[in-house]
DNA sequence: GTTAGCACTCTATCTCTCTGAGTGCTAATA
DNA sequence: TATTAGCACTCAGAGAGATAGAGTGCTAAC
């Protein structure tokens, strides 16, 4: 459909309005060591590109800059990937030889580092914590109507709750039914404690614990009140430095989109494995018009667990940030999965 | 020093230009209510406030614009303190009537809903962990190597951190260890555990443990390396909303060091009780040059124990932030107290 | 099919002018 | 003596041309 010598135009024209943030024109270009033809040949060009829809003028007499569809065309077909470079690499290894366990500050360190070598936004979602398993519950009296429960995954993560106890309930059992509950529900994901409580425990506490009451659904109720998946992020103000945004107005409710942070949540979350890039108005939000959102996800073992996610302009690095993100991911679910797949 | 009239002008002028973010000239002076006397006398009161360095033209022939002195002096002499309105009081109280138990929480909410009805960046720093006292130590092995110390303090605070278990040490002394420290530290303040475990642990250890290696050392290093007080921002992005830093290149900076939240720690900790307010370079930063700060301590008891702070442009509501702050620091001080001290 | 050449278009920038809001000074007034 | 009216002056900002430069589209020649 497109012949090489437009393939190349094209390419080229994205190319150098990635770097320069200008319309590129039929003569800077006729400049350029890659091009052989002229710049009236180039015009001709161009103006069959922009009729099939892949570029666009800002006005009349303007360059050309790509529209939607030309970055689409160009991440799909045209891209050449390109190896991260040797500084590069180092930073991005940085993150895993200093001796970290716990998963949150490895994924937090993995969000600041990705926007510094970036220089946009990077979102990083953490591992669903409701599908690690537990491996030991506490639960430490604080006065006599609440009490603290601590559960342990097997990933290293921890997370607290307030409990309010049960008016009946005695403080000395709470022992005796710590130790029920971590009899039967080691190794439970967090998830299923649920389903896992009422099913089994329930019938162990009330034929146990006296004045039990409602403790069962209690249990239930805040052990799976699990906090959706973490979501971190780098860079937050790194979108300032893009020419594009120099105007407040635009940039003010991009930025309190990010500051607000959950509005990325679904954007980030249902993701197939691998890469992928949403152009524009691919993300279906208009304050995200002008700006690409590019996502790879890492995994324990076979499992896939987390989000790691580049949020810039339209006219982003697509090249670069690809290869990064897909270095790292790669890194990240090896690591993962030697520190947490058993 | 200064007239009656003078202090009349002056403060009218603040006033004025705090609203508007306009220079104010004499003639829209003398239309107002509160001022009898003509434009041409404001002007020669003018001249004479600014060459006492009270106000400053933006240039020769335009209106005049409080300096910081002006701002100093109003807010040392001339602030009018308005109460809080019903509305604003009422958010103010919805950061109690849920019943949250956990510090950290109630500590978050407040910034946002101070900065929601400041409408600029609220800072709140956290109560001094390193004071709270120790309710329960629970330590659980990960790994041969490894295991996680859970610290639980009397504010139903819970920290978590990583032990490396030094290679001698049998994971099946834990438990015993575990009651030890339980059994010695309990009550004792965060900040004294590191001595306590030195001169009264260590000994029992050595006596209870085998190879326990250098698991007193480990341990008071891991325990007491606690995080300094967290701070919370809400509102981060506000600054966009004020027209003086309409201007990428002015609000940028100040932005990053806002999103790197570590700057406003040295700002913030050291503060007398009572309200503070620095103005532009009182700051001592560069960066909030055209800021000001006012910052309102917390306690729990006699015990000042935190910080709420509200950063806006120098050109700020001082006497709204000031009520809301001394309206709300006594909310908090009543809640906390109430809720943490025995 | 490619290219040179030319007329045309549009933006950005500069200068110029004009207006309005403001000042400072002086002389008249209470 | 303190206040005020009046007037000349200043400056920023808005609007109107004018100009330069980068770019296009089209046509005719190669």
């Amino acid at each position: 459909m497109l012949t090489d010598r437009q393939l190349l135009i094209l390419q080229v024209i994205i190319e150098d309005f990635i770097h320069s943030a200008q319309p590129v024109g039929s003569r800077s270009l006729s400049k350029k060591e890659e091009i052989t033809f002229s710049s009236a040949t180039i015009r001709n060009e161009m103006s069959d590109l922009e009729e099939m829809g892949f570029l666009e003028k800002t006005h009349t007499s303007s360059g050309r800059i790509p529209s939607e569809k030309g970055y689409r065309y160009y991440v799909d077909h045209l891209l050449s990937p390109q190896a991260p470079k040797k500084n590069e690499m180092k930073l991005l290894k940085s993150v895993f030889v200093e001796r970290i366990y716990e998963l949150e500050k490895i994924v937090q360190k993995s969000a600041k580092i990705l926007s510094e070598l970036t220089n946009y936004t990077a979102i990083v979602l953490g591992p669903k914590v409701n599908e690690h398993k537990l491996k030991k519950i506490q639960i430490i009296p604080l006065s006599p109507e609440t009490a603290i429960a601590i559960i342990i995954t097997d990933t290293g993560h921890v997370e607290n709750r307030m409990i309010s106890l049960p008016p009946s309930f005695d403080i000395n059992e709470i022992e005796k039914m710590v130790n029920i509950l971590n009899a039967r529900l080691v190794d439970v994901p967090l998830v299923d404690l649920k389903d896992k409580i009422y099913k089994e425990v329930a019938v162990l506490l009330s034929r146990h614990i006296q004045n039990y009451g409602s403790m069962a659904s209690v249990l239930a109720d805040t052990l799976t009140d699990t906090k959706p998946e973490k979501i971190f992020f780098g860079g937050k103000t790194n979108m300032l430095r893009q020419p594009e945004f120099h105007d407040i107005a635009k940039v003010s409710t991009l930025l309190s989109m990010i500051e607000q942070e959950q509005g990325f949540y679904e954007l980030i979350t249902q993701n197939p494995s691998g890469i992928h890039v949403r152009i524009g108005r691919e993300n279906q939000n208009t304050v995200l018009d002008d700006c690409s959102l590019i996502t790879a996800t890492y995994s324990i073992g076979q499992e896939q667990v987390g989000t790691l996610a580049i949020l810039g302009p339209t006219r982003m690095e697509y090249s670069r940030v690809i290869s990064l993100l897909s270095f790292f991911s790669k890194d990240l679910t090896a690591l993962m999965t030697k520190l947490y797949q058993k």
